[in-house]
DNA sequence: CGGCTCCTTGAGGTTAATCAATCCTGGTGG
DNA sequence: CCACCAGGATTGATTAACCTCAAGGAGCCG
């Protein structure tokens, strides 16, 4: 079998990307693209749940709708990650998914898949620990919410400078009401929040780049 | 095969309940039982992960610490629930669990239990529904803590009435300083939160016995 | 009757949301 | 080149929620 663009993007998932080639091959077929504008719902809370997302271009946002009319982001999903697993097996989604600029995305049935891990075990395996690291994650976000805003922030930064590969550096992918809602708070209280680090001598900011002057303080009020 | 008592007690878990009877032999040879008494911890945030449990008797409580010594409960374990799952594939467990009474437990090894979905690949499917079933709750977590805690007062109740299978009333299982941390507050603002919802109407309280007096409006509250 | 633990009640302080106004900043058109 | 916007971002003032600390009950078991 030769790659194809399928299949290039199957394996950008940690999922997906130790599969041999038959097996990718045979996922490919169940794999159905999906191109979609900016700005456009993927599924709605409370949809019932028949199929899973890998995005392989784009940006995608997972968040709660409340009936008076705030949301929440829960997640935000890059290129090569998957969401919508958590319902494989459930009746409808417990959260929405729209993309935040256009997107390519590979939509996954579930009776499909089912079929599919019965006749690759180890697809079920894999598909087993990235549920265990999504229940990690959600894990921290329930963790940080108990936390006071500061605190949050702080673990919000840290964790950008370490994804970025620059302990000392991170820059904001997203506008700053993105990362207020991404933190559970409002815009206001980002901005006041961010000043009295950076007043604390515990970072700099210029514009959307954020530059750690004081880790250890910094990681200490990640504790709270 | 003949049932034994460690069948019974792994059939407990909507993960095993519907395996054939090789299966679950299969799966009793790799439990290895224990009992631990009241308070006791059964591993440890921070610990390596090497095993997931199922609760087959007693109470045990899944919390995360904080540096300061604070803790905030993430679940309370049920006989029949398995917990630990999160870290089949991950190096540490992100959180704590310890026994609330006297307990009854079945330790899984991870890498036996990899041994046995990739030998019967049905095993893999069932935990993976599993997982994605805590996936939903934890998202609910989420949901609620961005609420306000009459809102998430009025879900807890609710919730609970319907567990009891009593759409009217419910009793609490727990002392009320347990549903306080399960809620991510502290017992005075759950004391002075329930003495509202009475004197609004909502409930009539009665020790630890609530009975629900205008469903509609608790609905409405729940909303936030 | 102590000495528990659990729960409730009160007063005060802190955090963070809300409302409202102002300030940039980049783009547009005169 | 310069007004002039429109959006996001900031700042200030106010308010509400909820935590903390502290002081009582209320039941329970020795």
């Amino acid at each position: 079998m030769t790659p194809t663009p399928v299949t290039d993007d199957l394996r950008l998932s940690p999922l997906f990307a130790g599969l041999a080639d038959d097996q990718l091959a045979a996922l490919a077929a169940l794999a159905l693209p999906v191109e979609l504008p900016a700005e456009t719902g993927v599924f709605l809370q409370g949809d019932p749940a028949d199929a899973f997302y890998l995005l392989a271009a784009g940006a995608v946002r997972v968040l709660k709708s409340f009936r008076d009319g705030r949301t929440a982001t829960i997640r935000h999903v890059r290129p090569g990650e998957t969401f919508g697993e958590s319902v494989l097996f459930n009746d409808a989604y417990p959260a929405s998914a729209e993309t935040m600029t256009a997107a390519r995305l590979y939509r996954f049935g579930s009776d499909d898949f089912r079929r599919l891990v019965l006749a690759e075990p180890e697809l079920g395996l894999r598909l087993i620990a990235a549920m265990a690291h999504l229940l990690v994650v959600l894990n921290q976000r329930v963790e940080e919410l108990l936390l006071p805003v500061p605190a949050r922030l702080a673990r919000y930064l840290l964790e950008l400078c370490s994804e970025q590969g620059t302990p000392g550096q991170c820059r904001l992918a997203v506008p700053k009401h993105e990362v207020a809602a991404r933190l559970g708070t409002v815009p206001e209280t980002l901005s006041r929040t961010l000043g009295r680090l950076e007043r604390g001598g515990l970072i700099a900011a210029d514009g959307t780049t954020f530059t750690v002057i004081n880790r250890a303080g910094l990681e200490r009020l990640a504790q709270q």
